[in-house]
RNA sequence: GUGAGUGUAGCUCAAGUGGUUAGAGCACUGGAUUGUGGUUCCAGGGGUUGGGGGUUCAAGUCCCCUCACUCACCCCA
């Protein structure tokens, strides 16, 4: 007997299921194209080599790789923006800046499971290339928050923490933290929701060459806003260097609050916030879900130096990734997924197995008609058909019954007002 | 990858310390004299109790293996 179930961390969406992941694409689809974004597609399957360009070496292990009959190193994707990288580079020339596309890409990763983990989600991808201000980060962050209200999220439910990587460079440079400590620190930093403050400290001055004090780090976590962020940078003793530079990200950092204006609800400053992801480069942000446990349910950030790794020229990028999984949990929770059943605009009953013909061929009108048409094909009572017709929703049922369809009519009768009416089949 | 827990009908769950043909609700199918639905009533199908092996006169229940899921760690989309 062959096993039945979906493999290890995939999933089947039977139709009761498939309707809120395609009521979920639609949202997404709704405000991407509001905002002007356009769609794009990939193939599932990349070049190895293009993947592990962009994330290293070691995520090989975390792709589906395979040879295929020509022995080609191919994987799928794990994520779209490789793809897109791949696509910009190679229509370079002829696209005009900035570029803003959308995409909603099945990505697949060979790795544990959890809650909110497969081997396999959708993910909602929205990039703006090709626009260094701000501005690209202040169009998507409005976006990605607009796409939260309308999955009928609100402020107090949600928040886009924002953070910037470079301001957290600038003041790593200011403790004295050499360079090649950098990331290692930002990925420590990644972690630290998970502990607490002294493991944390203990864990940062592990990877430290020296003894530094770290505890600006900390008092950064909890500064709110650009103005704060400004006095507390130059109220540390600057042993170090570009100040003006400081002060841009500083300022950048200050026109993207202000920009975010019709959406500040949303919008939170917290430093915690890295991503994982080591190809970031400027602001990135986090979408977190703040009920009981605190969630990701969406990411994105600056990248600037992505094209060129895969020989691309200089293009700087803005984007996030958005997935099902978590999303559709958490709506399911909080009972925000809307009841959507198709609606069935007519329901045809036979009555007579020589009524099929006539049938047909109403079925074939309305349809065509664009009517959602369901044909009762099993010949029961008729009071069961109705009966079905009914649990479907549906709302005229047209019956073939003998006498009228001899004088060229049917019965159209209205489920939901209760009444009925004989129609000549040609005003159909 | 490590540790813990769970696995009974499509779904949610029952079946004292092992003891007859494993039950219920919902869902599904059919019917209540095929010309009238949403409520109701009646009937039915559906399980090798995740799979395999073992202990026993007897296993859903105990033991081992395996698979899947959940939680934590790890890691990240």
């Amino acid at each position: 007997m062959l096993d039945l179930k979906p493999v290890r961390g995939m999933r089947d969406f039977y139709p009761a299921q498939m309707r809120f992941r395609q009521w979920l694409f639609d949202q997404w689809r709704e405000v991407s194209e509001n905002f002007n974004f356009l769609p794009y597609d990939a193939p599932l399957v990349e070049n190895l080599d293009l993947l592990k360009r962009k994330a290293g070496e070691d995520i090989a292990e975390q792709l589906y790789t395979f040879q295929d009959k020509s022995g080609r190193d191919l994987a799928l994707r794990a994520e779209m923006t490789p793809s897109l990288a791949r696509m910009i580079t190679s229509r370079f020339e002829s696209l005009s800046m900035p570029v803003k596309w959308y995409t909603i890409a099945q990505c697949f990763r060979y790795e544990r499971t959890t809650k909110g983990r497969k081997r396999e989600h959708y993910q909602w991808n929205v990039d703006i290339l090709g626009e260094d201000s701000v501005s690209a980060e202040a169009e998507i962050i409005l976006l990605l928050v607009q796409s939260l209200k309308k999955l009928g999220l609100s402020a107090e439910q949600v928040k886009v923490k924002i953070s910037s990587r470079n301001i957290l460079e600038a003041l790593m440079n200011k403790l004295d933290i050499p360079p090649e400590f950098h990331q290692p620190v930002m990925m420590t930093i990644d972690k630290k929701d998970k502990m607490s403050e002294s493991e944390f400290d203990q864990l940062i001055s592990d990877k430290l060459p020296r003894k530094i004090d770290i505890q600006p780090i900390f008092d950064m976590f909890k500064l709110g806003s650009p103005q704060e962020i400004s006095r507390f940078m130059s109220g540390l003793k600057s042993s170090c260097c570009k100040q003006d530079q400081l002060d841009k990200y500083i300022e950048d950092l200050d026109q993207l609050i202000q920009y975010l204006n019709p959406v500040d609800d949303f919008i939170q400053i917290d430093f915690s916030i890295v991503r994982g992801l080591a190809y970031y480069t400027g602001i990135v942000f986090e979408v977190y879900y703040q009920q009981g446990k605190a969630r990701a349910i969406a990411g994105g950030g600056r990248y600037s130096q992505l094209l060129e790794k895969i020989g691309g020229k200089p293009l700087s990028g803005v984007g996030f990734g958005f997935g099902d999984v978590v999303i559709l949990d958490i709506l399911k929770e909080t009972s925000n997924l809307p009841q959507v059943h198709p609606q069935i605009d007519y329901y045809i009953i036979p009555f007579e197995q020589k009524n099929l013909k006539l049938a047909f061929s109403l079925l074939d009108k309305l349809t065509q008609q664009g009517k959602r048409t369901e044909i009762d094909l099993k010949f029961r009572s008729l009071r069961n058909s109705l009966k079905d017709a009914s649990r479907d929703r549906c709302n005229f049922v047209i019956i073939l019954f003998p006498n009228e369809v001899a004088q060229n009519q049917v019965v159209v009768k209205d489920l939901i007002k209760g009444d009925e009416r004989k129609v000549n089949i040609r005003d159909l």
